[in-house]
DNA sequence: TCTCTAATGAGAATGATTCTTAGGGGGAAA
DNA sequence: TTTCCCCCTAAGAATCATTCTCATTAGAGA
């Protein structure tokens, strides 16, 4: 993605443009590995040698907030960005401990259809995903 | 559960029964919530008020190894133990933090007969594991 | 250009978990 | 029963990821 479309994405989030912004979403959006701050930051340092880790947290802590991207914990208790917004599965490497995507439009009408017929009584749910461990063979 | 049936679950793990064993195993078939070590170690303490810390969140894993209690990783990256040994669903609640059981065979066998038609490629399954969030109403 | 406010850098603080170390207890063996 | 050994435990230090504080800087609009 070019300068500009990156301007674009992070000031219609609401968020002025800097040039810490627009390295980390850089990051983010060229990762395949769903990195972590540490991992982001250490990327992006060559770039902005002066760079704290504290505003790495706080920029992606922003880039969430605002919606452009999303975070979760991994099972070991660490952050993990993804700059991928759809509905999506992780699947979990136990030998390489990477995690990658799982794209499944069916899996997805499955579950909605699934969850439309049998409603969790007093629960009404936001979202749904499914974590899938196992190994790269 | 009767100390005799605690006795037997953690000797045939392959461990040594000792009383810190036996009320931290207790506290874990008892609680209903999903708790954290730091949870554990307050219920426990009133029975064993010399009890550490560290033992909680060493016998806590010698438990897991041992395969007689469960553990993940909650959302906010804290780890949660759990008795529950068959495969189940957590629904996370939003508003109250809470994490409860779902189970539901249809959805576990739906799920298997999904995985078993869409083989995943260079990828063998080990485990799934739904994440529900949303909202108690 | 000037001003105002939000963003940043540096490092301290926090919270969960693990590690280290010294002492204690229980069972096997004599 | 006594000894011996290994494992368990308590206490607290250390570690690691993350958040917070605060002084300084730099965008964006006037
Ligand atoms: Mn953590
Ligand atoms: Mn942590
Ligand atoms: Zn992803
Ligand atoms: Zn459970």
């Amino acid at each position: 993605m070019n300068i500009e479309g990156i301007k674009n994405i992070i000031t219609e989030g609401g968020l002025k443009f800097t040039h810490q912004r627009m390295v980390i979403y850089q990051a983010i959006a060229e990762a395949e590995n769903h990195p972590t701050a540490e991992r982001v930051f250490e990327q992006v340092k060559s770039d902005n040698p002066s760079i704290s880790l504290g505003t790495v947290y706080k920029t992606l802590d922003s880039f969430v907030t605002a919606g452009i991207i999303q975070k979760f914990v991994d099972n070991k208790g660490v952050m993990r960005f993804d700059g991928v917004l759809e509905a999506h599965s992780h699947l979990y490497c136990k030998k390489t401990n990477e995690i990658s995507d799982y794209k499944n439009a069916d899996l997805e009408s499955l579950l909605k259809k699934f969850f439309d017929k049998n409603q969790i009584e007093d629960f009404e749910i936001d979202e749904i995903s499914i974590v899938i461990k196992g190994q790269k063979l």
